[in-house]
DNA sequence: GAGCACTGC
């Protein structure tokens, strides 16, 4: 056997035939060429490793839907018209004071130099470094769409006979669809035509999941990333589009890396298929680490002259000053010293200004909670009484409500104790005192193991920096981080792009879909390491999405179009084959999976869990979490009366049980489309029937055909073995199988925390997992 | 016996 490390990647796969091996009624398996081709164990602990961009946001018109809410009317209008537009619209409602807000803001003086730039027609990259508060995302596309070269033309694309229309629109992108609303709402003010019912015209809309608002004659629309990459499949040369703003490329999320990667494609394309007419592409960061971008865009040097087609603007924010304090030396006890350190700034600090501390995960926010409200009581009456909200992902929106409020009682001083959550997605109001621990919880997936792990990590500078300005939003203020200022230089300049840690399963099959022939050659800031690509390319050859010389299939192109990730793709394709015919059902699981981390609610007290356990006894079922989530989803839909009154008394996520409603219509739609289902469907409610046990396995045999190799068997001890590198696991806790002994296990996610655990687990027969596996070869 | 945060024609 060669020796580890010196083998060339290609030839590995003959490694650790045993471990491959599984035997299954006496019968021995090779599960070789579909398996992790080097399974030996790889230890789960955390690492740190170099990270490339930073985490930090201009979201000045971005914040929660909830104060984003609050800001949008509170505007006072007037009549008055811009002189900042050519051809008036014909809905005239501008505001002087909003133009006069708009002049206030840094970049308006930036405004004759971003025109001029990109006027230059050897400048087709504009890369712009806006500080938070800059007003970039609102007023770049304002700058441009009257530019002459951005109206709309004929052309003929190069081998093509017939011309088409070229150009027209700006695109801009966002990372979350409340920022790509909410900023088309404001734009649209902006430039007086403001977006709403009966207004078919207008020159602002935008396009994200579930709601497209594209009036006639948009010229400027803003996008989620994937809502643009979704266009590139139909559109490969984005010929609607005059110009791409990409904005918050600083994220660096998977899909803006994949996004600025087909950008680059169509620029060094010279702009064949779309009859020579240039797009233009503007690259908006927060943060000034300019280089990764300069030179992904000129890359590779000499091979043409884009180094002289990109130019770079840079804006200063506006952003009160915060005073930055660290801690001498490390602290020994993180938690302990949050508590301290919070509880002395209530003391010391004078009010107004409330507090934002960064915890890395719900348990921690809970303890501290408990312990700041014990301690509230013993506070002197001449010291501001306290209120403590927590803020994290999966707390309830009335949950969440608090914290975006003012303190309410008078004397009172408001203590927000947050996740990242606050880091970047949500906007605080009131604060003027941070305290960062310094550490955050990290999703990254492991290849190797074919399993993520969620483990708090230290964060990087430009993430401290991003929560320190939390401190400066509304006054000067002060940030406490509690490790030492040493201990911050140590910290990597950026956090670890998403791409780099994550699954690059769906990734690779975009590309695929999208003609990119050899993934390993596509453009991208970061690349993921050879293997992860080679295991993606596997993998999604067992799925069926690629042919054996690596080829995209329909059923590969099918998979593609279905916004859930590929694996279920493939349950769904082989849901509409005629032995399972199990598409509707398939739909209602699959919505409800990938509608958010988990449409049952998490409960604390102990007397609670029992108390809904009771209730929830009626739709959990012994077959696993897939079918008690289809019944779920037919209880749910089936309710007549009060669907929300339903959730609240189960204990239901009643948001993500709403998106889950949106998915499966949207998925209802899109499989009808693509014919794996036949319509019409019934609609809703329909009265609700238990599923019968022989059809529940077939759906569960149905779950196979994407997750064949997620699945375990029970060892003599009573643990759970990985049949894909035979890792113990445990189900777990919020699995409804969580404590019982099954012959095998399917699941769906293997997340490493505090140990392996299986998540969304169904119980399946061992001669399931040979049969899933022989009818792939 | 446990849950960083986003997101998709």
């Amino acid at each position: 056997m060669p020796s580890a490390g010196v083998e060339p990647p290609a030839k590995r796969r003959k490694w650790q035939k045993d471990a491959n091996m599984v035997t299954i009624g006496g019968k021995a398996f090779s599960l070789e060429g579909y398996l992790d081709p080097t399974s030996r164990s790889e230890p789960t602990k955390a690492t740190t490793l170099p990270e490339t961009l930073a985490t930090t946001a201009d979201d000045k018109t971005k914040c929660s839907a909830l104060s984003a809410e609050k800001k949008s009317d509170s505007r006072p209008r007037k009549d008055g018209r811009t002189g900042d537009r050519t051809r008036a619209p014909k809905i005239v409602a501008e505001d002087a004071a909003l133009l006069k807000s708009r002049q206030e803001l840094p970049i308006w003086h930036h405004r004759s130099e971003i025109q001029a730039a990109l006027r230059n027609p050897d400048c087709n990259v504009l890369v712009l470094v806006g500080e938070t508060g800059s007003g970039k995302s609102t007023q770049v596309p304002q700058f441009l769409y009257q530019e002459s070269w951005c109206r709309r033309r004929k052309a003929k694309p190069s081998g093509s006979q017939d011309e088409v229309a070229v150009g027209g629109t700006i695109a801009i992108t966002q990372p979350r669809r409340v920022a790509a609303t909410t900023l088309a709402q404001r734009v649209s003010r902006e430039v007086g035509t403001p977006l709403g019912k009966g207004k078919p015209d207008g020159l602002v809309g935008y396009s994200v999941r579930f709601d497209h608002v594209v009036p006639r004659g948009t010229k400027i629309k803003f996008l989620t990333e994937g809502t643009l990459l979704q266009e590139l499949l139909r559109d490969p040369q984005l010929r609607q589009y005059s110009a791409v703003i990409v904005d918050e490329i600083h994220e660096r999320s998977l899909d803006v890396d994949l996004l600025v990667g087909f950008l680059k494609q169509i620029l060094t394309d010279g702009f064949h298929g779309r009859g020579g007419i240039p797009l233009k592409v503007v690259i908006m960061s927060a943060t000034a680490d300019v280089d990764v971008i300069r030179k992904f865009f000129t890359n590779p040097p000499g091979s043409d002259n884009m180094s002289e087609r990109l130019q770079v603007v840079r804006i200063k924010g506006r952003q009160y000053p915060v005073e930055i304090m660290h801690e001498p030396r490390p602290v020994p006890d993180i938690q302990d010293a949050l508590m301290k350190r919070i509880l002395k700034i209530h003391l010391e600090e004078p009010l107004p200004g409330d507090i934002l501390a960064f915890f890395t995960g719900q348990e921690e926010i809970e303890s501290a909670q408990k312990l700041i409200e014990e301690h509230a009581q013993s506070l002197a009456s001449n010291v501001p009484k306290i209120k403590v909200c927590p803020l994290y992902g999966q707390l309830s929106m009335e949950g969440q409500r608090d914290a975006f409020m003012p303190a309410g009682a008078p004397f009172t001083r408001k203590i927000v104790l947050a996740t990242n959550i606050a880091e970047t997605s949500v906007t605080v109001p009131g604060v003027r005192y941070v305290v960062d621990c310094g550490k955050a919880k990290v999703k990254k997936y492991r290849p190797r193991l074919g399993m993520e792990s969620l483990l708090a990590t230290v964060i990087s500078k430009s993430s401290a920096l991003q929560r320190s300005g939390r401190a400066g939003r509304e006054g000067p203020g002060k940030c406490f981080r509690l490790y030492s200022e040493s201990t911050f230089e140590s910290f990597q300049d950026s956090d670890l792009p998403e791409i780099l840690r994550s699954d690059v399963l769906s990734a690779v099959l975009t590309m695929k879909a999208r003609g990119v022939g050899d993934v390993l050659s596509f453009p991208l800031m970061d690349t993921p390491d050879s293997d992860s690509i080679e295991r993606a390319l596997l993998q999604l050859h067992y799925l069926g999405a690629l042919s054996g010389d690596g080829a995209i299939t329909l059923a590969g192109e099918t998979m593609a179009k279905l916004p859930i990730p590929a694996p279920y793709g493939a349950v769904l394709l082989a849901a509409a084959r005629p032995e399972f015919d199990c598409v509707v059902e398939a739909i209602d699981i699959i919505s409800c999976i990938t509608s958010g981390e988990d449409i049952f609610l998490q409960l604390q007290s102990e007397e609670a869990q029992e108390e809904v356990g009771a209730l929830r006894k009626e739709i959990q079922r012994r077959e696993g979490d897939i079918i008690t989530y289809l019944t779920s989803m037919q209880r749910y839909t089936g309710e007549n009366a009060d669907r929300n009154e339903w959730c609240k008394r189960l204990r239901m996520n009643m948001r993500n049980m709403r998106q889950a409603l949106n998915i499966r219509r949207q998925l209802r739609g899109m499989c009808l489309k693509e014919k794996l289902l036949t319509g019409p469907l019934p609609a809703d409610p329909q009265p609700f029937t238990p599923i019968d046990p022989v059809r529940a396995d077939i759906i569960v045999k149905c779950f196979m055909r994407g997750f064949g190799l997620k699945t375990a068997m029970l060892a003599p001890d009573g643990s759970y073995v990985t049949v894909q590198g035979k890792h113990v696991v445990a189900i777990h806790p919020a699995s409804v199988l969580h404590g019982q002994k099954k012959e095998a296990i399917m699941f769906l996610e293997h997340v490493f925390t505090n140990k392996n655990y299986a998540k969304r687990v169904s119980a399946i027969r061992a001669n399931w997992i040979v049969e899933a596996l022989e009818s792939r070869y």
